[in-house]
DNA sequence: CTGGTGACCGCTT
DNA sequence: AAAGCGGCCACCA
């Protein structure tokens, strides 16, 4: 058990379900969570991130598709690896989003 | 207890 | 059209 507050049980919930291949964004799991402004939390979330083996916080980028700097949780490249494992293409620490934004409607 | 910050985004003027 | 500002939640001093 876990008395993590609520919201923050929300966003793991919402980085676990990104798919393979996919990147989603903090903007997007706070949406998806309820309240759009809850983006900063979903920052804080991952930063935390007490489950990094179930939640994918490498796959969860800012709304330019860029992964923030301060993620580093084992090597600014090793998030980049990671990303360029699951076939998504990283261009200077960016990602297409159009490509690789996670999209629901099309999954 | 209060103030301020933080892996951010959207809205308003 | 662009720019600036606020907001929500949690944690730290």
């Amino acid at each position: 058990m876990k008395p993590t507050s609520n919201t923050f049980e929300k966003i793991y919930q919402i980085v676990k379900q990104i798919p393979y291949g996919q990147v989603a964004t903090y903007g997007q799991i706070a949406r998806l969570s309820g309240n759009k402004n809850l983006s900063r939390v979903v920052g804080y979330a991952l930063h935390v991130n007490p489950d990094p083996d179930t939640i994918p916080c490498y796959r969860v980028v800012n709304r330019f598709g860029q992964v923030s700097s301060a993620f580093a949780f084992g090597g600014e490249n090793q998030q980049v690896k990671l990303l360029e494992l699951e076939g998504i293409s990283v261009k200077n620490g960016r990602v297409d989003l159009t490509k690789f934004g996670w999209k629901k409607d099309v999954f």
